[in-house]
RNA sequence: GGGAGCUUAGCUCAGUUGGUUUAGAGCAUCUGCCUUACAAGCAGAGGGUCGGCGGUUCGAAUCCGUCAGCUCCCA
């Protein structure tokens, strides 16, 4: 068969992926006789469409996992989506304001009759283009958060839950998103700094109108809302109005001039106004001293008079119904500054809280609520945080450990009520008082009543109108993936579960990974799962968060067209550290490109030698260096990458193979083993050639899937596939012939950079003479050496050669002879600077030497060293000296 | 405001309990080569007082302090 010039990857992915999947590799079963390895996707939203972020995840996972497989580990990864409430429920509202159809004119059935259209329709995008990724998901496995057993189990936890205790319902301030109108848990709420104002705005006394109290405020448009003044109590220019009564401006509600330490007396003018309906710390000041809140917006974040009644509102006032709260803030500034109530208006940069999803700015809104008592639950699971410090479950990078830690141990209860219509709905009942019962259907919601309220008109109780945080349900993955929870005890979950390695972004730690850990000694009594690679974010080259304003974003699709599956893969990992940041270039993917062509050539070569083979010939003879180097570097190589892997340095395995393929195999073996012109090809070396490469590509194979499996098909005829190929246990290697291999390296380069100093082509045929004690260090590698430096004798001399280059290598000299006329200046001045540089290095091992502290403090083996590197250095300059003098 | 971490070659990063050389790799750069697998390649080279200062030690990129800059997390 013919090769192509270079590997062209666009068929030859797609066919392998389909023949892998055909052949059911990916599948897992329960096999008792094997030990499972268990990863679970982070389950991308359904609205999903695959980003770098999850290019970068999910090559890491199916490395793991492919690893894994090859390794005789029954390999299981599950794939799978989130339902993702608010973010799909923003896309299905989208797409039908684009209908003309309005969320508010339909009811809960018809819109999430709408929805499930739209997840059918394009909720599996992102699963599709993960196959082109070359991902060895069990496509039989596929989970969704809102399949039914699964939106069960959901509703059965939240039940036990507040069984228990941990669940209650109550009035309290949440973070509000007046675009999705909806409460988000404080985790959802990302601060960004904005440029905003700070205006100052005067009080007048009760008692004496013409004084004023001046407030900074940020947020004027609450102002109808305040119900005091607060001052810090150890704040002297405050000290005798505490106690006196204010007017608010507009609304002329009088109100009290309060004190507390909560205050900071050096932020504006020391003295804050207090809305606790509009604001967090507000409405603790608020609870404390006993004092109302009033709401001023409603859920939109529009202006809303209704408790201002008992004020008997202004027109002006109540002309403000309506208004949108950025509006409203120009409008109140306007109108306060018409009645000279502004002393100034200063910039200001702020902190703002807004929606991770929506990018709205929150509101504190109070509101009737559905929360989690963490601090109670971490009570009663304390290995959630023991675990974690202790190892049992492991943080790759360990330093995450600090920020977990942090926040478990400041955590606050967890709002789970969405106003939403896009998730698993809450299993609350009321009647038509108000009394609530939980149950997981109206049935039994109807049972309970009976009994805990029979006095209750049971036949109109509805259901609680609002659906769970989607994090509420994806806290649950490891466990419900094998129906742990539906299904407690089923072979599945008790053969897969823990599962082995997460692998995740750590963006989501608190989101996700601290809740799953959670949830897995909550529901499981066990840690969900054993290791945790933390991803960083995938950043353009400049450091920049890949977004689509900044149109920086890659289209992962379009360059794997372009590079292939297996270059995009490579390029990716190469420079991405376990925690830190990608600096995503695409000039990796050229790397990735090359790396391929490089294998390909490789192939090509080896094609060709095929056709050279000598069947009479059986033994070695010339290339028995080669083959004995190759087989010792090979192992140590693999047994470098086995203690990276087990390390989860995933890029540094890589770059190690990389350089074992390009350098070792490809730069160097090759070469040794390549026979000259018109030669024949040994029998022997091509099979050793053949099997070195079979097991590069499977080591290479959990990175580069489809190459590999490519190359192995063509290295020889055969029935079975590299991807399910078990990689033979580390056998042992000499270090003796590594070093061997090394000096051989060594000397060869030496040599050639000698020719290419003295202005020799390297394919100018030169003669070699060898002063050497210990001819047996060369006379195996003669053949080797000759060819590598296009010599064509090679001489072993007691003495120096006279107009030669002389060139110092370890402890020998090397003289070469040329056509062409030598520099001996040129080559004088080369040798001086080694001496000089091998004088230096001799002096600082001298000066510790010669230190007697040095020598009395330093462990023996220190010592050792040093005299070793002494006698080697003087022996160096020996050499070099007498090279010198040779010149002369 | 509180906390964590980072700073090593032009860029991205290794450097595992302080001593294996006068600090390594990849990419980029420079020089020479279209050599019968590969110019998306080959052969070779140059490039860093390890952020600054101070300390501990016989010995510091590594430990401690301090200053500066950057990043992230939390409020």
């Amino acid at each position: 068969m013919e090769l192509t010039k270079n590997f062209e990857p666009q068929q030859i992915d797609n066919k392998w992926y389909s023949h892998w999947v055909n052949k059911g590799y990916f599948n897992s079963d329960v096999d008792t006789t094997k030990e499972p390895y268990t990863i679970v996707i982070p389950p991308p939203n359904v609205t999903g469409v695959l980003h770098m972020g999850h290019c970068l995840n999910n090559t890491i996972q199916d490395i793991l996992i492919r690893r894994a497989r090859m390794m005789g580990k029954n390999a299981c990864w599950i794939p799978g989506t989130d339902h993702a409430s608010i973010a799909t429920e923003a896309k299905v509202v989208q797409m039908l304001r684009e209908r003309g159809i309005t969320k508010s004119s339909l009811t809960r059935e018809e819109f999430l009759k709408y929805a499930w259209e739209w997840k059918e329709k394009y909720g599996g995008i992102i699963l599709q283009q993960l196959k082109k990724l070359g991902c060895s998901l069990d496509w039989n496995r596929v989970n969704f958060t809102m399949d039914d057993d699964y939106y069960k189990s959901v509703i059965k936890t939240f039940i036990q839950l507040y069984n228990d205790g941990i669940i209650y319902r109550g009035l309290r301030m949440v973070n509000w998103d007046p675009v999705s109108k909806t409460a988000l848990s404080d985790e959802e709420v990302i601060f960004k700094e904005i440029d905003s104002k700070l205006y100052y705005v005067k009080y007048p006394f009760v008692e004496n109108n013409q004084q004023y109290i001046i407030v900074a405020t940020t947020r004027p448009e609450t102002i109808l809302g305040d119900v005091a003044i607060c001052v810090n109590p150890l704040d002297e220019r405050y000290k005798n109005i505490i106690g006196k009564e204010v007017i608010v401006p507009i609304i002329n509600r009088k109100i009290p001039v309060i004190a507390d330490e909560y205050v900071d007396a050096t932020f504006g003018t020391g003295a804050l106004k207090i809305t606790p309906a509009h604001d967090k710390n507000d409405n603790e000041i608020g609870r404390k001293h006993q004092l109302k809140a009033i709401n001023t917006l409603d859920e939109n974040g529009k202006f809303i008079a209704d408790e201002l009644m008992e004020d008997n509102p202004s027109n002006q006032v109540l002309a403000y119904n309506g208004i949108d709260r950025f509006d409203l803030r120009k409008k109140i500034v306007a109108d306060i500054s018409a009645i000279n109530l502004i002393e100034k208006i200063e910039d200001y940069k702020g902190q703002v809280g807004t929606s991770e999803r929506t990018g709205a700015v929150i509101e504190s809104r109070l509101s009737m609520q559905w929360f989690m008592n963490m601090k109670e639950f971490l009570q009663k699971n304390p290995a959630a945080l023991n675990s974690v410090m202790n190892d049992e479950i492991t943080f790759h990078p360990a330093k995450l450990k600090n920020t977990y830690k942090y926040w478990l141990e400041n955590i606050k209860d967890w709002c789970i009520s969405r106003q939403l219509w896009w998730g698993q709905r809450i299993p609350a009942w009321y009647d038509e008082n108000g009394n609530c019962i939980v149950a997981a259907t109206k049935e039994e919601a109807i049972e309970k009543f009976k009994i805990e309220n029979p006095k209750s008109e049971i036949k109109n109780i509805t259901q609680d109108e609002d659906v769970l945080d989607t994090w509420f349900s994806s806290w649950l993955w490891p466990i419900e993936v094998f129906k742990g929870i539906s299904n407690p005890n089923n072979e599945e979950i008790n053969y897969y579960y823990p599962t082995t390695t997460l692998v995740t972004g750590q963006d989501i730690i608190f989101f996700w990974v601290a809740r799953m850990i959670m949830a897995g000694y909550e529901f499981k009594q066990q840690r969900p799962f054993k290791d945790v690679y933390f991803t960083g974010m995938v950043r353009d080259k400049q450091g920049r968060k890949m977004s689509k304003q900044l149109g920086n974003s890659p289209d992962l699709l379009g360059l794997i067209d372009t590079y292939g599956a297996d270059a995009v893969r490579f390029g990716i990992m190469i420079a991405s550290p376990a925690g830190n940041d990608l600096l995503f270039d695409e000039s990796s993917l050229e790397q990735g490109r090359n790396f391929n062509n490089k294998i390909w050539n490789a192939l090509k070569l080896i094609k060709s030698l095929e056709q050279r083979v000598d069947n009479s010939s059986t033994q070695t003879t010339t290339n028995n260096f080669a083959i004995t180097w190759f087989d010792n570097r090979l192992n140590e190589v693999k047994q470098e990458v086995d203690n990276l892997l087990k390390q989860f340095r995933l890029s540094e395995a890589l770059k190690t193979i990389y350089s074992l393929i390009w350098d070792d195999f490809c730069s160097w073996y090759l070469e040794w083993i390549k026979p000259n012109f018109g030669d024949s090809m040994e029998k022997n070396v091509y099979e050793k050639t053949i099997s070195y490469f079979e097991e590069l590509m499977q080591l290479l194979h959990p990175f580069m899937p489809f190459i590999t499996e490519e190359i192995y098909h063509h290295l020889q005829n055969r029935e079975d596939d590299l991807t399910i190929k078990q990689i033979n246990p580390n056998n042992k290697f000499s270090t003796e012939i590594l070093q061997q291999g090394e000096l051989l390296k060594k000397t060869i380069t030496a040599l050639r950079e000698a020719k290419a100093k003295n202005q020799i082509k390297p394919k100018d045929i030169i003669k070699l003479s060898i002063q050497t004690t210990t001819t047996n260090n060369y006379s195996f590698i003669e053949n080797i050496l000759k060819k590598q430096i296009n010599a064509d004798t090679i001489n072993y001399v007691q003495d120096s050669v006279a107009n030669t280059i002389v060139i110092a290598i370890e402890n020998e000299k090397f003289f070469i002879e040329a056509e062409k006329e030598i520099d001996s200046a040129a080559l004088k001045a080369e040798l001086e600077k080694d001496l000089q540089y091998q004088k230096g290095f001799l002096e600082s091992i001298m000066k510790k030497l010669n230190n007697e502290r040095f020598v009395q403090n330093a462990k023996p083996e220190i010592i050792a060293n040093e005299q070793k590197k002494k006698a080697d250095c003087e022996a160096r300059i020996k050499t070099i000296e007498e090279s010198l003098a040779a010149l002369q």
